[in-house]
DNA sequence: CTGTTAGCGCCTTCAC
DNA sequence: GTGAAGGCGCTAACAG
């Protein structure tokens, strides 16, 4: 593997030179770029970043530490952060955590020692010590989702907002007994979503009897183990509101399971829409999240921190939500109805 | 940022010593060592693996270039890389080529640069440079999904064996007149698939007149206007054959503006699943691809490798592809029977 | 316009 | 058990 060195040994000028060629910067005659560039392609030369970076102190490398790059939100998010980087040049490196807390550290204490420029971190948990060791290490951080208790520039939904209309919505369609399929305690998206159906709730004077909150995981085993669970009660609500696409897929399958009919039998609203390119049929009432736009936004954020914006108050950008009504919460099927939203 | 040096300057030690607590290495007296620790934990120190793979010619990252994350196929592929290569001690970086050789090869280039101890490149293009680019540089390297003209490693599924499936089912069923929506030409799946299509016709003797292949791209807008152009036929054929996730889609779009039902009007079957998770109610008769283990055994091939197994010899891996049968293929409308695969 | 010197942070080699 | 010297490949800083 050719070196700088033999490129100016090639060259014959000093690795300096061949430096400046390389980075475009300073002065070099064209006589010596030429001699320089074609002792480059002679020997096959490749930079190596890595010498760079350790002199320079810059990687280029950005990390985007999320819980699980399987579910589409992420998916799109993961995107959006990709496409922002690579246009400023960054590189990203990927890593679920799974929403554990041990996985999350791990991932963060390494990418601390491989001198990411930045962290995207998505915390598993509200008292995530990661967010700590990362400032700790003076290395720029934008929190995606969820809220921790600290002061740290974040970019999330607007979880209590967006859980309130999708609650507004069944009420409107008549429903007074709407039962929530939240996610977990320490995660604060989970917790807003909560907030959001329980403004909703009181402002309509309902009873806290017709209340009810299970507490689950974010995903599709977890949604299907407290749909059982709310079907075993007497009376039944006729709503039921997941606080993820997951939970929502899950609680269909139990649904499903007990021969109930959506919305014929119950109605069923999630958070996070489904990829509308992967449902041949959209048929969920959502609360769709702008998740390219969380990654692209929470990127450009971060980058601005890079590049010096003075970070000491830290910034907080929260997207709005859109609801999207489709079949899953109608009275009466509209079997044949055209959606709201398009296939496009 | 507190370097070796100063860890060792506080322990009163020399900074080789220190690395050797570190790095577990040599012997070391327990009293030295708990010095040692204890200046690390009290300067919060954290080791620079920029400045050690500078040394050491290691950096314990992969890179993985792929067409879009954004496409469950690839997610699942990536999921299943990132799974085997954490589990190893290696970092993933993502990145997207939209199918676009230019960018691949930038990718590519930075990553070289960058010193990815290993690639895991799904080729833009039959004629990729990207490829020679990287053996040139004596890099590990696993070609997935797609085949080039080289000798490589390759992970892959049997696109033709599992076209060649479909298309039997879709004979078996009574279809005679069976239209395919390919993938690009320069793309070693489309063309694949293409072949197993027209072995499963030779074979039935049916007609080279009743033989379509139309190419477009490996998305929901080529699925949409192929599908388009097929509409425009007379007489047209009876059944759709989309070569991936994305064109059935965009054929399923069109099917619907044009007021035809599958599979009442048209049959249609495509080659990738869409990940069960995300459809409440399974529908499309497809060739599954064993993404996540894609994902796995390249990361296992191309570690191996990199732990210095002989690689004179490429290996190709070929993954079989599973039929799955559902209602998108079926003469008559079965709209109730449970499906062959469930939501779980 | 070009070159010399030195050092980024770490670890291999060899000496004590 | 421990340490000193040197170098991985590159580029600031300062000459010339």
């Amino acid at each position: 593997m050719a070196t700088i060195k033999d490129v100016a040994e090639r060259a014959g000028v000093a690795p300096i030179t061949a430096s400046r060629v390389i980075n475009s910067s300073g002065y070099v005659s064209d006589e010596t770029r030429r001699r320089v560039e074609a002792a480059i392609k002679e020997l096959g030369y490749v930079p190596n970043r890595i010498a760079r970076s350790l002199r320079s102190k810059q990687t280029y490398t950005l990390a985007l530490v999320l819980t699980d790059i399987t579910n589409p939100f992420w998916t799109t998010v993961a995107r959006g952060v990709e496409d922002v980087a690579s246009e400023a040049g960054f590189s990203v490196i990927l890593c679920n955590t799974d929403e554990s807390e041990g996985k999350e550290h791990d991932y963060v204490r390494v990418l601390l020692q491989k001198q990411a420029d930045g962290f995207l971190l998505v915390p598993a948990h509200s008292a995530s010590r990661s967010v700590a060791l990362i400032q700790a290490q003076q290395v720029p951080l934008v929190v995606l989702d969820r809220t921790v208790p600290r002061a740290v520039d974040t970019v999330r939904s607007d979880s209590e907002g967006g859980a309130y209309q999708l609650t507004r919505h069944l009420l409107v369609q008549g429903h007074r007994s709407i039962a929530m399929l939240s996610g977990p305690r320490e995660v604060s998206t989970a917790m807003d979503r909560v907030a959001g159906y329980r403004r909703a709730l009181d402002e309509a004077g309902v009873d806290g009897d017709l209340r009810m909150v299970i507490y689950g995981a974010f995903t599709q085993a977890g949604g299907y183990a407290m749909t059982k669970q709310i079907l075993a009660l007497d009376p039944r609500p006729t709503a039921l509101f997941a606080a993820n696409n997951f939970i929502a897929v899950g609680a269909f399958r139990a649904l499903r399971e007990a021969e109930m009919c959506v919305p014929g039998d119950v109605a069923l609203v999630a958070f996070d829409d489904l990829p509308p390119t992967f449902l041949m049929d959209p048929f969920l009432t959502v609360a769709a999240q702008r998740a390219y736009e969380m990654g692209q936004t929470a990127t450009q954020l971060l980058l601005g921190r890079l590049s010096g914006a003075d970070s000491s108050i830290p910034r907080e950008v929260v997207l709005p939500t859109d609801l999207v009504v489709r079949r899953s919460s109608h009275r009466q099927s509209t079997k044949n109805r055209s959606d709201i939203n398009d296939l496009s």
